[in-house]
DNA sequence: TCTGGGGTCCTAGGACCC
DNA sequence: TCTGGGGTCCTAGGACCC
């Protein structure tokens, strides 16, 4: 099940004003782009990841609409909740995507189709679409043919047939790169790729290059995962308003970053021991270091002053676009504040008032002096990734 | 006025260990 | 003097996804 435009579909469905318009939900910030935009705006050529003001040059009467994350999500949870109800072997792939696994449920395909739009559409006012195959690459394919609010079943046996209708670049997994690597070496349809043979494509990509041997076959490996895989990372970027020139004002947002992570971290319980700071400059180009600590770490200061130890060595005094900072090597499970390397105990006391207030009133209700430097506070984006609990819950200030 | 934000997986080379 | 074989961990970067 793939919802249809599912941001904007939503935006639409709760403002009479914005139906049968071309909009696009963008993030509120001043350099954001579109995450999502009405089918009606897609006519126009508008396209996910276009700049606010590249989207306005190919439709200038574009209504451009700040994402509500919270809607999203719990209209999210809400359908994911009706899912269960059919089976409870569903996987939520995304806040708008869900594999349901209905070989054990007695009523046909085209009747859960029909169960599941009705529900999404009296419920919430809007459209998905549905594909059926014998795995999860054949039905995500079919959901994406008949859209918006489409039907699409490939009967057993069907499958290569059906995979040869797309082009490369279309199928799930293979994206630009990868196209234009395949189409340079003469091969644009999934048939030439057969042909070109497992062995060659795994010389070429390795395990991937025979799990695309298997797709391209109509197979697909891994069944429906109904367990939630567990987190590996947890990070906040910022393109930043405006750009940075110096080493102080990036240590503010810098200190912004490590809190937001760190928060997020505390705040379901995890320590981590490897620390990345990512640097974009004002033209694009980008670097990133890791650094790994000798212990596991929830707390901001850490988080922080591996931050800028990383950021004095890779910085080359470019004007700075956008900064990232993330935590990974995580340990579920448990919450690391100060440790013996720190002398001031009172670090514990300080995330527990910290948290404990924000917790209570928002993100950064309390926080350092330093982040009131900063231009803008907490994240204000909207992802598509974003789930509607656990570590990948965004607070969206 | 140029392209957000949050992730995962894979690879290859180097350090280090037995 | 003369460097095999097996392993883990760390790190940068690429590619992909929603």
């Amino acid at each position: 099940m793939d919802m249809d435009a599912f941001f904007a579909s939503v935006e639409q469905a709760s403002n009479p004003a914005l139906k049968g318009q071309p909009i696009g939900v963008i993030g509120s910030q001043e350099r954001t782009v579109v995450v999502t935009c009405s089918y009606e705006a897609r006519k126009f050529g508008v396209r996910t990841g276009m700049s606010k003001y590249e989207a306005l040059r190919v439709c200038p009467h574009l209504k451009l609409v700040p994402g509500r994350n919270r809607k999203y999500t719990y209209i999210s949870k809400q359908i994911t909740d009706y899912l269960l109800t059919i089976t409870p072997d569903v996987e939520v792939y995304s806040v708008d995507e869900a594999f349901l696994d209905i070989s054990d449920v007695l009523n046909t395909s085209d009747e859960i189709s029909y169960m599941i739009k009705s529900f999404v559409k009296k419920n919430f006012g809007i459209t998905c679409s549905l594909g059926v195959g014998s795995n999860k690459l054949i039905a995500k394919m079919a959901s994406g043919i008949k859209k918006p609010d489409g039907y699409y079943k490939v009967e057993s046996g069907d499958e290569i047939d059906f995979i040869d209708r797309f082009k490369l670049g279309d199928i799930w997994g293979i994206g630009r790169r990868l196209e234009k690597r395949f189409n340079n070496m003469g091969i644009f349809k999934p048939k030439d790729l057969r042909e070109f043979g497992e062995d060659k494509l795994t010389d070429m990509l390795g395990i991937n290059g025979s799990h695309l041997y298997r797709m391209v076959c109509g197979e697909y490996l891994s069944g429906v995962n109904t367990d939630d895989p567990p987190v590996k990372s947890i990070g906040h970027s910022m393109t930043l308003p405006t750009n940075l020139y110096n080493r102080e004002q990036a240590a503010n947002y810098l200190l912004q970053l490590s809190e937001m992570v760190s928060a997020r971290a505390r705040k379901n319980s995890y320590a981590g021991k490897t620390i990345s700071l990512h640097i974009r400059d004002i033209e694009l180009q980008s670097v990133r270091k890791m650094k790994t600590i000798p212990f596991f770490t929830s707390a901001t200061h850490h988080i922080y002053e591996t931050v800028m130890e990383i950021f004095d060595e890779i910085w080359e005094k470019r004007p700075i676009r956008a900064l990232g900072v993330s935590i990974s090597k995580l340990v579920p499970g448990l919450i690391q504040l100060s440790t013996t390397m720190d002398a001031d105990k009172r670090w514990d006391d300080i995330y527990k008032a910290i948290d404990s207030m924000n917790g209570k009133y928002g993100d950064f209700t309390l926080s350092f002096g330093s982040v009131l430097n900063c231009k803008r506070i907490g994240s204000r984006g909207i992802s598509p990734a974003w789930r509607p609990k656990g570590a990948r819950d965004v607070d969206v200030l």
